[in-house]
DNA sequence: CTCGATTGTCTAGCAGTGCTAGGATCGAGT
DNA sequence: ACTCGATCCTAGCACTGCTAGACAATCGAG
């Protein structure tokens, strides 16, 4: 039996190396430079091993989309809980969010620009996205203000940050504003 | 002189007319499917012929960004124009936004996911996206609030705009709340 | 200790992509 | 009528995601 496990274990940590390496490519020149090819060459595999472990591109896509999501999930709550005051928190949010999206672009990417091939937003949707979105909503319900539905204010809150991250790593908002429009979101959509 | 006018005519309605096929090949099977070889096909010219218009496929996605840009600009004004009151016309702006990019995918996508080559929030920004964030500057401003940059205000409105349109194209909101986050946001942001 | 079967991996190749070099063809101006 | 430049197409390059089939290593049974 011994000898199997050794092997399952050999082939999990092939699959981490893939992904590690897959995400490691993305941030380093953008997922257009990610080829199974060169993933292949850098794990030092040929490419039908790919294969083996994922459907296609696009499930090593999610893969890394997932491990993406766990990760933003954490920095947000890190983020909230060190703040004082629902204001403070949900800017912290705000803050984590965007920082998040700036400095992991091709996660962030992975996550919500790219195909994964992942379901969002119904009951098979992976834990880790649930959890992500659950990490917002625990922040932002405080706030959401009387008789709203704390999911719709945080799609809505959710949106406006995924709005100022895509547009703002792709050159189309004024840098020099970057930090009023965090603030001004922050005071418009926040009731206290 | 008349036989190169009637050329350049010629040249300037096939340019049209590859934007015209590029954008409605775009929109009925996605921009995954305009291919260099299927475009020159539909307008019955083999391939190199684009490129005597276009210095490649990117082009071609801008060509169909700036047209859809002047669209977007007189869809919005259209729309802004025929509401009574400030908080009416916003909520106009907002359902036109999300309604064009509802109707037309491609064409946003050719916008503001994909790269068409252009230049956003410069001075050599092309003017049809000038003019389109213009669109949305003319009716914003009334309402940014006392001491808030009617610029900032804008970018921050159309940022949250642009996320409920793609995180909804990609099935990442729940559809029954589609409406209310309109309603939500523009309450929100709007200062009367 | 050997032999067949199974597992794992690689080489080679397919159909498709964006893009371009070079030759053929056409038509305008002399 | 002829030349010559503009215009267009054929053919091909290097690349993409993905896969069939050959090959080698490993394992269990006799």
């Amino acid at each position: 039996m011994s000898v199997q496990e050794r092997k399952q274990r050999e082939r999990a940590s092939r699959e981490r190396l893939i992904v590690a390496t897959a995400r490691e490519l993305a941030e380093q020149q953008g997922w257009d430079a990610v080829t199974t090819r060169r993933l292949a060459e850098r794990i030092e595999y040929s490419q039908p091993v790919l294969y083996s472990h994922f459907r296609g591109k696009r499930e090593i896509i999610g893969a890394v989309a997932l491990q993406g999501a766990a990760e933003l999930a954490t920095a947000v709550r890190a983020a909230t809980s060190a703040a004082d005051g629902p204001r403070a928190r949900v800017a912290a949010l705000a803050r984590a969010y965007l920082d998040f999206a700036a400095r992991n672009p091709a996660v962030y990417d992975a996550l919500f620009q790219l195909d994964g091939g992942l379901a969002y937003a119904r009951e098979d949707t992976p834990e880790p996205l649930k959890d992500a979105f659950a990490a917002l909503l625990e922040c932002l319900a405080e706030v959401a203000g009387d008789g709203v539905d704390a999911g719709l204010f945080t799609e809505v809150f959710w949106a406006s940050l995924h709005g100022l991250a895509t547009l703002t790593r792709a050159d189309r908002l004024l840098p020099e504003y970057a930090e009023s429009r965090v603030e001004l979101l922050v005071d418009r959509l926040v009731v206290l």
